[in-house]
DNA sequence: ATAATTGCTCAAGTTAAGTTGAGGTCAAGA
DNA sequence: TCTTGACCTCAACTTAACTTGAGCAATTAT
């Protein structure tokens, strides 16, 4: 039966097995500073059991849509290689809800823009209040990027699109 | 001034400007197959003011979650190089809704699994609800990819994992 | 006529979040 | 001891949606 060296400490393989990861993820998510494991003398990873905790954590945290450089940041505030305990759950869940809470915001706000405008068919740039719908924020990641600014300022000051036929 | 050669024709930089988007990715959308310009003697690409429309209509379905793969096949559906007109706004739009309105039940059902967390701190494998809060859908592009299936099957099969300090 | 724009093609770079593979080492069980 | 199976590093590949740059050709303005 496998038993690793010191009870408590866990081999990558292990690790994957606790937390559905790939070890090649749990890889890259040390390169990224999620985890920092102790190395053995003959240079293989070592974790503590906390880190399934921390791992755990992460898998949450990007199911609320943070990517793994926010992610890093929230972790570096814990004590080095410590789980989150129930105090900084309390905290972060509550970052947590404020972001879900605008993302649905968002979403509803499209949903709104969207029924305002199902039944004219426009799309129009000038009037059509769904080219307005996204948000700045709504804006990164997705779609075309401007480096400057994030919406060109010439939108809106369009004359007129005619040209298709609207045969039906 | 700058007028187009044969008028109702746009070079690339008018399309760009009316639309907002950079002539890069303009050619990059006629690449995928969104638009299709003709050429002029020269070799230089003619647009049609319909065109500006189909755009238009990029823009907000990128908006409303569609990869650019899912909005070729919309416009595939649209006789060529027509720019969407209001039937065929009539019945994307409720597309675009019933995309919208799931994407908002997610994170609704999201919600209240977090909210049902909050208090309790745990966040552990064996019982948490929130390791079981993104459907496999949500797992899709973001978060580590199991190439076989979306979650291994062990995930729920863990026995203990003490060993981080309750210091709070 | 000529200079300044604008456009063209292709190849390569960018970011996020990992995966895959090559070539080699470590550890554990028979 | 020896042979698997698990690990290691490092580089390169993946996808989406574009951008950037190089080296040229076509237009347009003066």
């Amino acid at each position: 039966m496998k038993k690793p060296v010191r009870a408590g400490d866990l081999t990558i393989g292990d690790l994957a097995d606790r937390t559905g990861l790939s070890v090649s993820a749990i890889r890259f998510y040390e390169e990224k500073g999620l985890v920092h494991p102790t190395r053995n003398p003959g240079g293989q990873r070592r974790f503590m059991r906390a880190d399934i905790r921390r791992l755990s954590f992460v898998l949450v945290a990007q199911e609320f849509g943070f990517s793994i450089a926010e992610i890093a940041e929230q972790l570096k505030l814990l004590p080095d290689g410590r789980a989150p305990t129930k105090a900084d759950w309390t905290r972060i869940s509550g970052q947590f809800r404020s972001h879900l809470d605008k993302r649905i915001d968002r979403m509803k706000a499209l949903r709104d823009k969207l029924d305002a405008c199902i039944g004219c068919g426009c799309l129009s740039l000038k009037s059509c209040r769904l080219y307005n719908a996204g948000d700045a924020a709504a804006r990164h990641g997705r779609g075309p990027r401007y480096l400057l600014g994030d919406q060109p300022d010439h939108i809106g000051a369009d004359e007129d699109e005619s040209g298709n036929r609207t045969d039906a």
